[in-house]
DNA sequence: CAGTCGCA
DNA sequence: GATG
């Protein structure tokens, strides 16, 4: 993979974005990049699906493991669902709170991510989990590492619905001082490779409701959770 | 401990 | 770097 994005693909929105005076395709790292309203096009068929997955494993907010209530609200679909609690951050294949598994990922948000992940160098991304998060007002994400996957090489595709929040994207050690990005509906951010581990987190949502989705953000975070085809040969 | 939280 |  070469960590640089694939011609192409802006879905046609990019000279909207650039007329408001920001960049389609921002850098954030060598094998990190932000996708300008990328995902605006699907925001429909997002929401309906989050609709759908959200009625049968419905959003609920989790403690971490040093036993603090998160401020977002969460559910997953896919074949894993990432979940938080006394014992630690886990992927599950079944949803604890329902003791059924989680709903499915629909295979056209499974070819989405995979294209977004292409778009920015990461060819034959196939997640396996697709992270719900709710964000109300107040609500936020501290500075973390997603590091609970099998497999790091595989990259992370994030898509932002709803209000902007401001994005905290920090290095590879928790005190490296972060920098902030505005994230806004339909903004997608991948990142991998020598990015994989990068800290980051959302600072308290704040600000003016969006016309679909009013007074939240919803987070789509999709991962490779399980071991991929290689790394079980190994 | 930390996918928290808030202060210096 | 304290606290739930």
């Amino acid at each position: 993979m070469s960590g640089q994005p694939a011609g192409g693909g802006g879905g046609g929105d990019g000279d909207l974005f650039a007329a408001a005076g920001l960049e389609p395709r921002l850098a954030l790292g060598r094998q990190a990049w932000l996708l300008r309203g990328r995902a605006a096009g699907r925001a429909d068929a997002l929401l309906a699906c989050i609709a759908e997955v959200a009625g049968q494993a419905p959003l609920r907010s989790l403690l971490t493991p040093g036993g603090r209530r998160m401020s977002v609200e969460t559910s997953s679909c896919g074949a894993l669902g990432w979940t938080s609690g006394p014992g630690g951050y886990r992927y599950q294949p079944i949803d604890p709170a329902r003791g059924l598994p989680w709903p499915a990922m629909p295979g056209w948000l499974h070819d989405f991510a995979a294209e977004l992940a292409a778009e920015a160098g990461f060819a034959g991304f196939s997640p396996d989990s697709c992270l719900i998060n709710r964000y109300r007002p107040g609500a936020r994400m501290a500075l973390h590492q997603d590091r609970d996957e099998r497999d790091f090489g595989q990259p992370i595709v994030s898509i932002s619905l709803g209000m902007t929040a401001r994005f905290l994207w920090g290095g590879l050690r928790r005190q490296d001082k972060a920098g902030q990005v505005a994230l806004f509906h339909g903004d997608v951010v991948v990142w991998g490779g020598a990015d994989r581990l990068r800290f980051h987190g959302i600072a308290p949502l704040a600000g003016p409701p969006h016309p679909l989705l009013g007074s939240e953000r919803i987070n789509l975070t999709l991962r490779r959770a399980g071991p991929t085809a290689r790394a079980a040969a190994r």
